[in-house]
RNA sequence: GGAAGGGUGGCCGAGUGGUUUAAGGCAUCAGUCUCGAAAACUGAAGUACUGGCAACGGUACCGUGAGUUCAAAUCUCACCUCUUCCGCCA
């Protein structure tokens, strides 16, 4: 959410944000129930203040004595009347907050302007992308190899849910663990492993939700005896970033930076047809995330810091890639900046996201109401999440990039994970 | 799944309808003392919304939501959640 004393006081920057994201917003009816309810509120507070005069002499009356059943009953008119405004007041306070839950973030000054991915700015580059040779690609490897098995994944549940197997089970085990362990001993993060189920509210807290229902999956408990109304996390970031909803931290303690595990759950509604082939989309997929809480004016460090791990896990795993600065119009909801990072896939002759780095401000704080206090003062703090990695498109590269015509070698980094092995060859 | 007991400020914790303006403690901040720090002492200080240039006001907030009442942290109902015990179980 946005600070409303911004869009209260300076329209106008809001309004320009909203413009260079391409978003569609009505500002107006978010100002005017604002207006609505403050008016309301004030004529309310005005009725109170006379009820809690009236109620005070009441019990004076009483103390001593008296009779004070003409108060009592005047007092009652009051009572009639602030519930009728209350209720009034209620509503159209709910109506600005389900409004501005709606509202995406601002662009940060530093976004390049752009509507769409082909306007994002390529702000760095590692390895030589080799764009000549012909590889088989990760499909046709994988099945040589017997490192997956999507027919049967598709049987059990659906396209978009693939079996890893044998060396392919144990090599997409290797990436998660070599990636939570760099983050942990060489990064100094902490390691956290949370639910894959996470309520609504906790959806809301990170932007999710109310705006994105139907790319999550939900489950509603019907049939059970409690309504439970519950969502599959679609990305780390929701239920570790909502691990500090509603506290405060003590501001010595800040940068917090989380690692985490879990299996991410996205329904790709509407993506159906486009890089549905193989690893490129799926349904559920792995991944390690960074998740940090920061102090407001050192957000911009941590930024680059998270950048620089991820960039770091694909050095060390030998793959090519760059680092886009997404434009204004295609960062996603929450975020005031952002880094992409894609690897080069041989085969597929094209660049794969497998990181999105961003910084949101207090966006997400101000909805999840995450604070710190400094020196007595109680503020809203700033969280930022990166992949680091998302385990799908790294595969694909990793087959494609280190194939050896027979078999796919291992990065030396990556072997103490593979039991030492160094090259994967047909069984 | 069954039973019982809890949820109060950053944290702990008192508080059974109107002197609660939520006691007390811890932590925090400022000051005194000190070469400096610690300790001790003194003082300040909840959060959000709202009115006002400001000084300073108003309102709300005791897990959440409804209800009773002139008046609710306090009484009623529902829900959420935690703890303990029992049952079941990887």
């Amino acid at each position: 959410m946005l600070d409303p004393k911004l869009y209260r006081e300076n329209p106008e920057i809001v309004r320009e944000g909203l413009r260079r994201r391409g978003a569609s917003f009505d500002l107006d009816a978010l100002l005017g129930f604002d207006a609505e309810r403050r008016a309301l509120g004030t004529e309310l507070d005005g009725l109170k203040a006379e009820r809690n005069a009236a109620s005070e002499a009441i019990a004076r009356l009483k103390r001593e004595g008296g009779d004070a059943s003409a108060a009592i009953e005047k007092t009652r008119v009051t009572g009639d009347r602030i519930k009728e405004l209350q209720a009034k007041h209620d509503a159209v306070e709910e109506k600005a907050r389900q409004l501005a839950l709606l509202c995406p973030n601002l662009p940060d000054a530093s976004v390049p302007d752009g509507k769409s991915s082909a306007d994002n700015k390529v702000a760095a580059s590692w390895g030589a992308p080799d764009q000549a040779n012909s590889v088989p690609d990760h499909m046709e490897i994988g099945k040589r190899l017997k490192l997956f098995d999507f027919e049967r994944g598709a049987k059990i549940s659906g396209s978009g849910f693939p079996i890893y197997t044998g060396a392919g089970a144990r090599l997409e085990r290797a990436l998660i663990n070599f990636f939570l362990d760099t983050h942990v001993t060489r990064f100094g993060f902490t390691e956290v492993s949370p639910p894959y189920l996470v309520s609504r509210n906790t959806m809301v807290g990170t932007g999710q939700l109310p705006k994105f229902e139907e790319d999550m999956y939900r489950c509603d408990g019907e049939g059970g005896d409690r309504a439970r109304d519950q969502f599959l996390v679609p990305t780390a970031e929701v239920p570790v970033t909502n691990m500090h909803a509603d506290e405060v931290l003590d501001a010595a303690s800040l940068p917090l930076s989380y690692c985490a595990y879990t299996a991410c759950f996205r329904r790709e509604a509407g993506s159906w047809g486009a890089d549905t082939r193989g690893f490129l989309r799926l349904h559920q997929f792995n991944k390690v995330e960074m998740v940090k809480f920061a102090h407001p004016e050192k957000s911009w460090d941590e930024l680059e810091a998270l950048r620089s791990h991820a960039e770091e896990l694909l050095r060390m795993l030998e793959l090519p890639y760059r680092v886009l600065e997404l434009c204004a119009g295609d960062m996603g909801f929450g975020a005031a900046k952002c880094y992409d990072l894609e690897v080069w896939a041989p085969a597929e002759k094209r660049w794969l996201e497998v990181s999105s780095c961003s910084n949101f401000l207090d966006f997400q704080a101000r909805r999840a109401n995450i604070r710190f206090k400094e020196a007595g003062k109680t503020r809203l703090l700033h969280t930022l999440n990166g992949s680091g990695l998302a385990t799908p498109r790294v595969l694909v590269a990793l087959l494609e990039t280190h194939w050896t015509g027979n078999g796919v070698r291992i990065p030396a980094a990556l072997r103490p994970w593979m039991g030492g092995l160094e090259e994967i060859v047909a069984a």
